[in-house]
DNA sequence: GTCTATAGCTTGATAGAC
DNA sequence: GTCTATCAAGCTATAGAC
């Protein structure tokens, strides 16, 4: 990442803005920063954002497109590692999940704050009607269908459709981990705690990979969205 | 609900004020939204979001509430009816996981606009550090714990642990696929549709049901948070 | 119960000195 | 590159007429 960008102060400066709205953005969302106090937060200026970034919606989308790419790289090294280590088979549905999996789990457990709240905010802007689809399908689109391929391979019998939908319930998972609000560790008394990445990526693959082989080889219930007894309130 | 609450006029404005806040809030989140906007939605004025409920905060407040005792309500007696059609060995995981969701699913599904807006705040707010826990937590522990209870009964040989990993993942499926981003639908060219409540019925306690049942048997693996090979980028 | 008027701030953005 | 000063617009909340 060594792409000489001009003056060395004026690089710090913009890595701190991006760094304080990367953390700021995460806890409260677009919305509910200022540029002041990301200025604020960055020992900057208002001003510098506009200098930067051109305005405030620049600067969000400049704090997402930061990690993505190194993102990638590395999701895409484990996806092949992890094909290139298996038998003649291929990997299994556990292996690939945790190849896709894995990379994120590392990063926001081991990558300093910096990776924690970039998780975090994407674990927002995933469930977000308004950013959701525009934004994740911009920076990981082509990781998760070279996932799927690798998927397709793994279970040769699988329904296109079911493996859609698999993907979409291991994408909910992941991203509630990532937002690591701590639900579950008042509902469990502490005994499991959102922030204990490695306690995830040992049960992750194995609870996704689970539902993925039921989905492919079961396919689906005739399960009817009905009342059993309509007499509910209201 | 026919308790008598003073003037009629009066309570069609506050429940057009509830109304177009949840709309609202569902698109953009509590501080993407102005209480002009809401009271501009609802032919009504912003004096009178003070009136009803005190204050901006209190409206979105007074929003998450209005439905959540439904919903318990109904989500108890879905759980209850399950445990009593069930044989003398209980109802077995499946069944318990669609009478958790499919209360849920039914009124986004068929409920109209107001509860499909409902569920997609709920998958933000349920994603979101700064209201996750302490919102999610206040409105629906009760719930959770007693879905738990049931599970327990099934899984008699399953950890502790096990359990609340296993609801945490399946709690992070449900609430996306209430968000109703559309990723789905773009990323399997149509083939699969976010607003399809039927289909997810059908899918998500097969495919939560497998994992908890991986989880519960065959406990964890030993998957550990490493690089396959550490020569990533930066 | 409703709405007008407005107080008192804060917002994102920018012009221009340094 | 940085920062001060400032703008117009928009914000929540409220007092008080009807």
């Amino acid at each position: 990442m060594a792409e000489t960008r001009g003056n060395r102060r004026g690089e710090q400066t913009r890595e701190r803005l991006l760094d304080a709205a990367e953390g700021l953005f995460a806890q409260k969302g677009f919305y509910g920063v200022t540029v002041r106090a990301i200025a604020r937060e960055a020992d900057s200026d208002p001003a510098l954002v506009t200098y930067y970034f051109g305005g405030k919606r620049d600067l969000f989308d400049a704090v997402l497109l930061r990690r993505a790419d190194k993102l990638n790289t590395i999701r895409l090294e484990w996806l092949e590692a992890c094909e290139r280590d298996a038998g003649p088979d291929g990997p299994d549905v556990e292996d690939i999940i945790a190849a896709f999996t894995g990379p994120l789990l590392d990063r926001s457990a081991n990558g300093g704050p910096g990776w924690k709240a970039y998780f975090s905010l994407i674990g927002q802007v995933t469930n977000s009607p308004e950013w959701g689809a525009a934004v994740m399908g911009k920076y990981f689109d082509p990781i998760v269908r070279r996932f799927l391929a690798s998927m397709r391979r793994a279970l040769p019998d699988a329904p296109e459709e079911e493996l859609y939908w698999s993907y979409h319930f291991l994408s909910g998972a992941l991203v509630l981990t990532f937002a690591d609000t701590h639900r579950v560790d008042s509902l469990s008394g502490g005994l499991c705690q959102t922030g204990d990445l490695h306690a995830l990526h040992a049960r992750l693959p194995e609870f996704v990979g689970a539902g993925f082989r039921r989905l492919a080889e079961h396919g689906v219930s005739d399960r009817k969205l009905a009342k059993p007894e309509t007499k509910a309130a209201e």
